[in-house]
DNA sequence: ATAAACTTTCAAAAACATTTGAAAGTTCGA
DNA sequence: TCGAACTTTCAAATGTTTTTGAAAGTTTAT
C-alpha cells in the first residue's frame, strides 16, 4: 500500500468513528490529517488535502483549538497561520474526556439532582419507579463522573497507568 | 414539581444525553419512558405519551431490543405486544459498552491493524509520522478494547466493583 | 494611508437523518 | 377461511446539520 493511500485510509476512519461519536465528520478528518503531519499545515493546505471549503476548514480548526486538540503555530517569514495536532495521544484522550465531561456529562448530572431533590409523591406506583430510576442513574453518572475527574487530576497518569496494566 | 413535569424533563435530558453521543433522540427517549414506567407498555402508550407516530415508536422499539436494553413481554389476556426495558443500570451500561465496542471500535481496530502492518517506506518524515500516529493510536485503542472486554467478562463485576470503590 | 495577504463570518445550498402515516403484511380466534 | 387486531414497512415530508463561497473584516509591510 502507497503511503498515500494509507493517509487516506486513516483520515477516512478516524472521521467515521468521530461521526459515530457525535464529532462531525470533517472536524475529526482534520483532527487525523494534522496528527499525521509532521509539519505544521495552513489553511491552505487542509483545504487541499481533504477537498473541503475554506469556511470548513477554518471553523474546524477553529473548533479543534477549542478542543485544546490543535494549536496555533508561527512559521518564520510567513504571514500564513500554521497548525499542528497535539500528538500525545493520551493527551488527546485526557482532553477530550475534560471537554466532553464539562460539556455533557455535567448539565446531566445537575438536572438528574434536580429531579432527585424533587418532592415526587412516592405512593404511585410511577412515582416509585421514578425515584427508584432517576436515584440508580444518578448514582451511576455520579461515578463516571467522579472517575474521569480522577483520571484528569492524576498528574503522572498513574490512574491510567495502573488500570492498563490490569489490561494486557 | 409535580411528577408528569419531573418525567417530562427526565425523557428529555436523556433524550438529549443520547444524541450527545449518536444515539437518536426518538430512541433515548423512548429507552428514558420505559425505564421510568413501573409496567410495560405498548406501542400505543408510547406514542402517545412520548407523541410520535406509530412508525417511529415501532422503530425505535425494534432497535431497543437489537441493542438488549428492552424486552418483549406478553400480557394475559391481550393481543398486544408490551415492552419493558433493563431496569439494572449497570447491566445497561455493559450492554452499551458490549454494542458499541462491536460496532464502533472493532472495525476502527482491524482497519488500524492494517494500517499498521502496511510497508509504508519510513524514510520520507510524512511516512515516519504516519507510522509513529498510526501505532500509538492502534495501541491506544487495543487498550480500551481489551479493557472493556474485561469489564464485560468479569461475571461478579468485580471489575467495576473494584474501579468504583477508588472513586469514592 | 494603502493595498495585498490573509482570516472570519454567515446566509443560502446541499447533504444527511428522522419522522410520518397509510398501505401492506401478519397473526389469531371463531 | 375470514376478518379484526395488531405490527411492519417505506416513500415522501420534514427537520437538522454541515458545507459552501463570496463578502466583510483584519493584519501587516511598505
Amino acid at each position: 500500500m502507497k503511503l498515500d493511500e494509507a493517509r487516506r485510509q486513516f483520515i477516512q476512519t478516524w472521521g467515521t468513528l468521530g461521526s459515530e461519536w457525535g464529532i462531525n465528520r470533517s472536524m475529526a478528518q482534520v483532527h487525523a490529517l494534522l496528527l499525521i503531519s509532521p509539519e505544521p499545515l495552513s489553511t491552505e493546505d487542509i483545504m487541499e488535502e481533504l477537498n473541503i471549503s475554506r469556511g470548513n476548514a477554518n471553523m474546524n480548526v477553529r473548533d479543534l483549538m477549542n478542543w485544546n486538540l490543535v494549536y496555533k503555530e508561527l512559521v518564520a517569514g510567513d504571514r500564513k497561520e500554521y497548525f499542528t495536532a497535539e500528538k500525545d495521544i493520551w493527551e488527546v484522550a485526557r482532553r477530550i474526556a475534560k471537554e466532553r465531561k464539562k460539556r455533557e456529562i455535567e448539565p446531566v448530572l445537575q438536572k438528574l439532582n434536580q429531579l432527585q431533590q424533587a418532592e415526587i409523591d412516592a405512593k404511585s406506583p410511577q412515582g416509585k419507579e421514578f425515584k427508584k430510576t432517576v436515584g440508580n442513574i444518578h448514582d451511576f453518572v455520579d461515578r463516571m463522573d467522579k472517575g474521569v475527574d480522577m483520571a484528569l487530576r492524576a498528574d503522572e497518569n498513574w490512574f491510567f497507568g495502573t488500570l492498563f496494566k490490569l489490561m494486557k
